[in-house]
DNA sequence: CCGCTGACTCGCG
DNA sequence: ACGCGAGCCAGCG
């Protein structure tokens, strides 16, 4: 597989995350199943995504929006997208996701599991 | 070819 | 909870 297709791969799966659902960037790595695809290049086809991918349904590990460090205008986009089509978050100003309710990808290796509701 | 950087992630104070 | 450093691999100058 070249180099550029690791992108459409990527494009291609986020395109497949249903509405209402997150999937993790690492997730979407290790679906894709390309030992050099790893969530750093996800997040770097992320940067470039063409218009019509459902970009704000890919979020950081532990349903953080990790976006927000490097660019609030994007994070306040991100989460407003998600909002409206019904993903809710620990608290109305944490950045992250309920991925109890939302995580499209179960959690095997049984270390996202430690996900902690919040209150 | 070398070095730096990044829409990442994990482990440690 | 949070900042930091290290590991990660491809892109770019």
């Amino acid at each position: 597989m070249d180099t550029l297709d690791y992108y459409e791969a990527v494009y291609a799966f986020v395109r497949t995350i249903p509405a209402g659902k997150v999937v993790t960037y690492g997730q979407v790595a290790e679906e894709i199943g390309e030992w050099r695809l790893t969530a750093r290049m996800v997040g770097s086809a992320m940067h470039y995504v063409p218009e019509g991918v459902p970009w704000q349904r890919v979020i950081g590990a532990g349903g953080y929006l990790s976006i927000a460090k490097r660019s609030p205008d994007l994070y306040r986009e991100q989460r407003r997208l998600l909002e409206s089509e019904g993903v809710t978050f620990l608290s109305e100003d944490s950045p992250r996701v309920n991925m109890r309710l939302h995580q499209w990808i179960e959690e095997t290796t049984g270390q996202g599991t430690l996900f902690e509701e919040e209150g």
